[in-house]
DNA sequence: CATGAATGAGGTTTCATTCAT
DNA sequence: TATGAATGAAACCTCATTCAT
């Protein structure tokens, strides 16, 4: 009956140390309801009675059912992205061999962190919102791994945009598919290593490839 | 539900004709719905009316909602690994190098064939039914691919099957990175440039470690 | 989550007769609760339940609430309306007091046809939605009884729009006043009297003063 | 709930004072917020923050919601019945064309003091309660007129009763529909002045067929 | 076989009211 | 007394599915 008003982020800013409390045990129930019944039965009423408060308390700190998730996703993608900036800045001025172990470490330990987690929360991740949540954090990934890549000693990048996204979109993609698979230790420690040979080989390729066009170029 | 099979009539009798075309404006007509509204408000009966059928004979072909996704997602994915079959025959024997560039040309050539379709199923994919599906034609791909690297006169792999996860982890990844992303012609050329680039580095770098690494072992 | 699409309109037009039942078993069911509940207790639930159907049959038929009392409201005020509209044609070119006289017996009969359900409806029909309902039917009679009166042989109108507007309005809330005093037969007998006395020395004295003034214009 | 008559002090505390704000602050946010939301979204804690309080301050004042309507509705209809009281009392023994003038500028003057607040609460007045309310005012304000109507030098009522009622109800009748209308300042000089019309029109008439029917009675 | 009206369980969200601080 | 976070009953509305025609 009237407008809609909601937007996405949080209705109340929970300064409060008790407030600040109860977002969290809404987001950590969340995950733990998406894993468990999956997000085909995720109910907001479920989750306050998993954090063990009630649908009304519930909604005086998110909007509506999506903003709740929409946290989630937030929280989780943001520790990923943070690893992934510290790992860059750590590996600056390094050869690329080193940068692509540096990387695909912090990546994959972020990921699996919280496998249950990170697996319920792609059945979050298909919606408009979501989407421009996700597009919004790994644009930033990409910065802080452009970055990196340019102090490599032994590469150069002809279009470095195109290699981070390319990075990026295969590290993503593999573990992903690691995650979905059930991610056993075993395979774990296959994506770990095979990452960091696809890694390396490629930044290896794309940065020589480079060298040379541009050696090419200034004659 | 019915075994129809050991009928004599083999051929089509109009009525199946009939049954054909209206299993295909289903799922067609479930893509149209879910490019256009979302899959928050996919409604079977929305799905009927767009494919010009009643509710009823919706439920006529498919026992449930989940079966008409299931039908969507299964056609569009047996379509790529088709085409990933068929790449893969044909550049055995090949150099790596070669079978990069056959790989990810039918990778990409499939995916972007219908660009709409392949993101509105990322929406439907994730929950435990598609994600079986989804494995079972992964492993089809998974079993084409391994048994083209086989052939590769130019390299040997140790651990084939993680190697073509990691291509396949890779391709997919980077290939949604770009479709969620809008999927513009520059785009998709790039994605295909780097993903030669990065397939070639990579199995260059995977078959040749194992090669040495035979080497090394035979001593 | 979606964009609230909602008109106050039949979400479908009710051409089968069994639909046409189910819409005034709704009306007549919404009309019985919300004078045996009032309006601040009247439910979906409760008025599909009163109507012997579902509340998924109410929503098809309207697409919310709201509607279904605007279609109530509309039906109720309609059949005032036409009242009136016949009335005035009858007592063209009658003198004043005949006017009168066919005027108030005609809104009173309407209004005193269904007393609870005229009631009832005042207490929805303070929301924008409803007032514009009103408003529309209100101009419709004005327009009627403008026309009558135009017709008069003993009277001459100077502001024939405020005559009417005031007619109207005296007309109205002298019903009201009774209806929800509790409409005795006693009060509604003192009603139409009364009324008739007002409305004809009104009139008399409006056109008359017209006169006057027209003549006074005159020299 | 305690009955704090009988305590000495009967100077107001500066607690009462505050109190007496309170309350007050609670009223006129209770209008603000029906004028600028509606009745159907107001809420307590709305009205609350509009008054510049806590909830819980509004229910240390107001037993519920229903009371905080009630006193609006209260004090408004109050000041009308008053300022109807007064200008009875100014015009007693006068002829009853000055009566009808007086009452009507009364009236009318009342409502429009503050036309938002007269229209709002017309939202809130359709329901048992607050029916009780605006019956009980009626019947003070009936009485204030038809003490004045007797005291009429040139009309005499048979039924003074039902001559009251009408008037009342004609006055408040045409007063709503021009305050549903929007009440422009033309409307609102329109109103004065064909109200002044009719009840003058009407008070001489039925004070007159009075006058002729007690002659014809006597005889 | 096709139709589409009817069903009703269940999900989201609101808001009057309470009570510990 | 004032506060405002918490409560949870209850309202609105959707939509997968059925079945009489």
């Amino acid at each position: 009956m009237s407008a809609k008003r909601n937007t996405i982020r949080s209705r109340k800013t929970p300064v409060q140390e008790r407030s600040q409390a109860t977002v969290e045990a809404i987001l950590e129930a969340t995950i733990q309801v998406l894993t468990s019944v999956g997000a085909e039965h995720l109910t907001t009423t479920v989750i306050a009675a998993r954090a063990g408060v009630s649908v009304g308390t519930l909604y005086q700190y998110f909007p509506n059912k999506q903003s709740v998730l929409h946290g989630v996703l937030e929280m989780h993608l943001t520790k990923v992205v943070v690893a992934l900036e510290r790992a860059c800045k750590e590996v600056r001025e390094e050869p690329v061999a080193v940068m692509a172990e540096g990387l695909v470490g912090a990546f994959v330990s972020a990921k699996m962190e919280r496998p249950d987690a990170s697996v319920a929360l792609y059945a979050v991740s298909s919606n408009p919102e979501a989407n421009a949540l996700m597009q919004r954090l790994r644009r930033r990934s990409l910065r802080a791994m452009a970055g990196m890549l340019e102090t490599a000693p032994d590469a150069a990048f002809v279009d470095l945009a195109a290699t981070t996204e390319m990075l990026y979109g295969a590290m993503a993609g593999a573990t992903r598919a690691v995650l979905e698979g059930g991610a056993t230790p075993k395979m774990v420690r296959s994506l770990r290593e095979q990452l960091v040979v696809l890694c390396g080989a490629y930044l290896a390729a794309a940065g020589a490839a480079s060298v040379e066009a541009r050696v090419s170029l200034r004659r």
